[in-house]
DNA sequence: TGTTTTTACATACCACTGGTATGTTAGCTC
DNA sequence: GAGCTAACATACCAGTGGTATGTAAAAACA
């Protein structure tokens, strides 16, 4: 019996990632293969064709979230850039950033889960954080305008980038006190006392 | 055949304890239970009358680990008070915590997997983050001091603890230009702002 | 055009896992 | 000393990630 031959392959495989992601969302990692692949509408000989595992599936599912939140957040501060204030960019972005950590399946797969599933082979060793690849840039721009040392980009942008990732757990939990306005009001004056 | 019984109940969930914390350091939070009931030298049968399931276990490990974090950076707060520079107690428990990420069970099973396994339920509706009360102690303790406000005290909080978390992280990545005195120096100066 | 190779899946199967149901024994109570 | 319970051990199960194999269609090649 000649199976019809619907789909391609590029097909088959973003709808094996979007499946991937709304399962990841709710259920996190333990999401079982049987569901996606049932979501998806194909079998597990499909998904382990185009994957070569349960975890390089989520490393991809996690890195497409992050680097649309990375475009976006660029995006956002490029946009808001002034010539006779820097860190207005900045902190554009910082405020665009606060908001992706309101969707939850940016919330579990990429602050959550994340660095737990992909362990130490990926998320330690791995260049694969493209969070910090933003903020060190945004040093960067600060550092080249005079306003922060060079030999203090480093450790700054690893403060900032943990201070961010904070703050944004936070707003997730809903922590009382913590808003997104009151942050970027911190924010602001941090940035500007870091020399 | 009767069974001498050598051990009793708190031995026995303290062997556990251990096993678990071993394994789900070096293995992470999929090493099996049949390998920590091996190591403990007891059966499944054991480990599920003392613990309901492997979560629950996993749990235990993880709230001993950031217990003991919280009493030992608060002592060495309380050892460094001067009565002139309330700042220095806080540092000092600042540099103690950054200790203990060097430490690779405390790495992997709080900085690492632990949010991602206790998941929503746990981690983020829960009041268990022992990290985020020792900081707002801290911070409640330059508040009376009149060098926070009141109603800052909470974002500043998730601020601080954000950072000090990214420092750990970079600093069990070791990332180029991170060290624990660039980090305790950029602390320094960031507190030292806060207003 | 006919043949071969490769791609893109589906199907059947397996070792192993967390978890459960059911023993079994030591100690305590009365 | 009978009965009860705590503290385990043993046997077992459904479901899991992963693999081996089969197969049709497209592409490459002759």
């Amino acid at each position: 019996m000649p199976r019809s031959r619907t789909r391609n392959a590029p097909e088959t495989r973003a709808a094996i990632l979007e499946a991937a992601r709304q399962r990841f969302a709710s259920e996190g990692f333990e999401a079982s293969l049987s569901s996606i692949v049932a979501d998806a509408g194909i079998t597990k000989g499909a998904l382990f064709h185009h994957f070569e595992n349960k975890q390089a599936l989520y490393l991809e599912v996690w890195t497409n979230l992050q680097t649309d939140m990375a475009r976006d957040t660029q995006k956002a501060a490029l946009a808001n850039r002034s010539p006779d204030d820097p860190y207005q960019a900045i902190l554009a972005g910082c405020r665009r950033y606060l908001e992706w950590t309101t969707r939850p399946d940016f919330q579990r797969i990429v602050l959550i889960e994340g660095r737990g599933v992909l362990g130490m082979t990926e998320w330690m060793s791995n260049e694969r954080d493209v969070g910090r690849e933003v903020v060190r840039s945004a040093i960067g721009y600060l550092v080249q305008r005079g306003l922060i040392a060079d030999d203090r980009a480093s450790t700054l942008s690893v403060i900032v980038q943990g201070a961010l990732h904070g703050a944004g757990l936070a707003l997730a939990r809903n922590i009382d006190g913590v808003t997104v306005d009151s942050i970027c009001c911190a924010l602001d004056s941090m940035l500007r006392q870091m020399k």
